[in-house]
DNA sequence: GGTAACTGGGTTTTT
DNA sequence: CCCAGTTACC
């Protein structure tokens, strides 16, 4: 597929037009479903058509998935390592740059990436001394997360602390000036122990490109930049984008302003909206025709589909007439459950693998019940989306120790690995930090004097894994740093957990996978920006010959299809989420993620209503309530949509006597004998 | 003084 | 189910 006039007939007329376009900037409008990865690699492949080495075309992407899919579609079949297409994400182009420079960034060659968990952690430690823990003057403090949260709302949308914590955290007004002084302690805590967190990648790409001296160096790198997902950037990628092209020519960006679904990372489709404002000879295309889902189900999607002045798209079916939605209302959640199970089974009677359906939740508790009537009846499936791999704590554990070999001026890495010791707590944690001066050449051969601290029936086994960690900074393989590393943490880890050995197992896939990497460093960082889904993940794909329903969150199931969709708990408070609710601007996220979910579906669509809900009440008995349809299903949605009753629940029997007694009674009669 | 064990309150989405 | 605050132990 790398004969670029062979792909070109490939292409519709406004997909060729946009693949083909000379010149100045470019915005495709590419709606759900029109092809817009197929239209991105050809217009890759036509630019090199034209001339423009491989190297010099740079694609920008969200996840690492959009990544390796476009470049394995867009690179030369026969081309040599040398002469490849530049891509990945933000965050690992960014990464790339500012490992290969590191010294120009004033960072350690292994400087450590932060995680926002570990974001989270680092901002724990610090909060105490700013008058952030425990309620105070009767005011509940925001939690750790939360800090981390507002932090990076702060920088990834380039808004003051004020506008932000009034804007979307007015409950924390209050703190204003705490978390002003302990965001300022942040900073300055990363760059003294050589940590670098998500916003750190893109704030200081950005900085480089702004430079007098070092920006026009990395801009002249490309010819040309191709950026996906155009609605999902923030403004310090957006600012990125602009320093890369500045006067637009050779840059192409993709995206569709309605189905932008990350604002709470810091994303907004304004950027998108605005790209016309920044470059006054920007050409737009649109993509209309869509190849993914039948007619009935696009005119669902045409009509809760937001629109903007001067971005209106509506999407026309190539493939057919189809069945309209059904909207099921069912009584309550578990007869929702119970009506899903019976769908998917029907529809897998019907020919449709179980992998060929899938249930798409706002939250990924939302399918809690689901599950366990899944379970019940042994459907097989798999769950996308809510807690991942990375973030147990076997895994941070492990990662932490690996950070102290990788980086051991890695403070937080030290912390939890001395706090993973039974018996060790913050207070010595910290004491031991303090006297091995990790900020220091070689904290590691400081142990024995930092053993000094510690109560005698701690240090041997404290010791030991710490002299082991220093083993493993000697060896030269990442394969045997790793298993090293793994033997280091048994003990304590064997302590620590009861289910110790199968957490180990989970390790010792993590080492393996992390033995590919050309070093330490590199595997972590990969980690980081690209956590596995599960334990499995990590393993390769499960077996070919195994079918599973796939449950996924509305997040994580973007720019994916399934033949099938199901769409429970739409009802106001789930679709929309409440949390969303407060804000205009976060109701109409909810409805692009609505837009997102539907659009998911190529030639059934499944709508879920349970109208009583439970409510989980502890020390009083569970409450439930009735619950309003959603709100983005009003009369026009609607009208686009074929509306049934679940079953209701059978009903509960009362007998009047026990009837298995009775049954028992009459058979002990048959067995009289004379 | 410092840690573990217990208890009570809150729970979105993820590069 | 995770986190923060309290109490009980070393």
């Amino acid at each position: 597929m790398t004969d670029p006039a062979a792909v070109l007939d490939t292409l519709n007329d406004d997909q060729r037009r946009a693949a083909t376009y000379r010149g100045g900037p470019l915005l495709i409008l590419a709606g759900a479903g029109t092809g817009k990865t197929g239209t991105l690699v050809a217009r890759a492949a036509w630019l090199r058509s034209q001339g423009l080495q491989p190297s010099r075309i740079l694609l920008l992407t969200f996840t690492r998935r959009a990544a390796d899919d476009m470049l394995a579609r867009a690179q030369p079949s026969d081309g040599d390592a040398a002469d490849r297409i530049v891509g990945g994400t933000f965050h690992a182009v960014a990464h790339r740059i500012i490992r290969a420079h590191s010294e120009a960034f004033a960072l350690p060659p292994e400087f450590s990436v932060l995680d926002p968990a570990d974001t989270a952690d680092v901002l724990d430690t610090l909060r105490d001394v700013h008058g952030l823990v425990g309620t105070d003057s009767g005011r509940r403090t925001p939690r750790a997360a939360t800090c981390a949260e507002i932090y990076s709302r702060c920088v990834s949308t380039s808004t003051g602390l004020s506008e932000v914590l009034s804007a979307g955290y007015p409950w924390c007004l209050p703190f204003a000036s705490q978390l002003a002084g302990l965001f300022t302690d942040f900073v300055g805590y990363k760059r003294r122990h050589g940590l670098v967190d998500f916003d750190d990648l893109l704030l200081l790409w950005r900085a480089a490109l702004a430079d007098a001296a070092a920006g026009p160096a990395l801009r002249g790198l490309f010819d040309a930049v191709l950026v996906d997902e155009y609605q999902d950037v923030n403004a310090v990628q957006a600012d990125i984008v602009r320093l890369l092209r500045p006067d637009g020519e050779g840059l192409t960006c993709v995206g569709d302003d309605a189905q932008a679904i990350y604002a709470f990372r810091g994303a907004d489709p304004a950027h998108l909206r605005a790209l016309s404002l920044t470059y006054a000879d920007l050409t737009l295309i649109r993509l209309s025709r869509n190849y993914r889902s039948r007619h009935a189900v696009l005119r669902l999607a045409n009509v809760i589909r937001p629109q903007h002045d001067g971005l209106e798209l509506a999407l026309t079916a190539e493939r057919g007439q189809g069945q309209p939605p059904l909207l099921i209302r069912c009584h309550d959640e578990a007869t929702q459950a119970r009506e899903i199970c019976a769908r998917v089974l029907a529809e897998h009677e019907a020919g449709a693998r179980f992998c060929d359906q899938a249930v798409l939740v706002r939250s990924a508790n939302h399918s809690d019940l689901l599950e366990l009537e899944l379970s019940a009846r042994g459907i097989p499936y798999v769950k996308y989306g809510g807690l991942r791999f990375t973030e147990a704590a076997h895994v941070k554990d492990f990662l932490a120790a690996a950070r102290i070999v990788a980086n051991p001026a890695d403070d937080l890495a030290w912390f939890r690995v001395l706090r993973l010791h039974e018996g060790v707590g913050p207070v010595l944690a910290r004491r031991v930090i303090d006297m091995l001066e990790i900020a220091g050449p070689e904290p590691l051969r400081r142990w024995p004097s930092a053993e000094q601290v510690l109560p005698r029936r701690l240090a041997s086994a404290v010791g030991a894994t710490i002299r082991e960690l220093g083993k493993a900074a000697e060896l030269a393989s990442t394969a045997e740093r790793a298993a090293a590393i793994l033997a280091a943490l048994h003990d304590p880890l064997a302590a620590r957990y009861a289910d110790a050995a199968a957490r180990r197992a989970d390790l010792e896939r993590l080492a393996d996978a992390a033995a590919g990497s050309p070093s330490l460093h590199d595997a972590l960082v990969q980690l980081a920006l690209d956590p596995p889904v599960s334990a499995s993940d990590l393993a390769g794909r499960p077996r070919l010959d195994d079918d599973f329903l796939v449950i996924s969150t509305v997040h994580s199931a973007k720019g994916l299809e399934w033949p099938v969709v199901h769409l429970p708990q739409l009802v106001d408070g789930a679709v929309p989420s409440d949390m969303a609710l407060t804000t205009p601007s976060g109701l109409e996220e909810e409805q692009r993620l609505f837009y997102v979910a539907v659009t998911r579906a190529r030639d059934r669509l499944f709508l879920y209503a349970p109208l009583r809900m439970h409510h989980h009440r502890r020390g009083s008995d569970d409450r439930h309530s009735y619950a309003q349809l959603s709100r983005f299903l009003d009369r026009a949605a609607l009208a686009q949509c074929e509306l049934t009753d679940a079953v209701p629940p059978r009903p509960v029997l009362v007998p009047a006597a026990p009837l298995a007694a009775s049954v028992d009674r009459d058979l002990a009669s048959l067995w009289r004998v004379g």
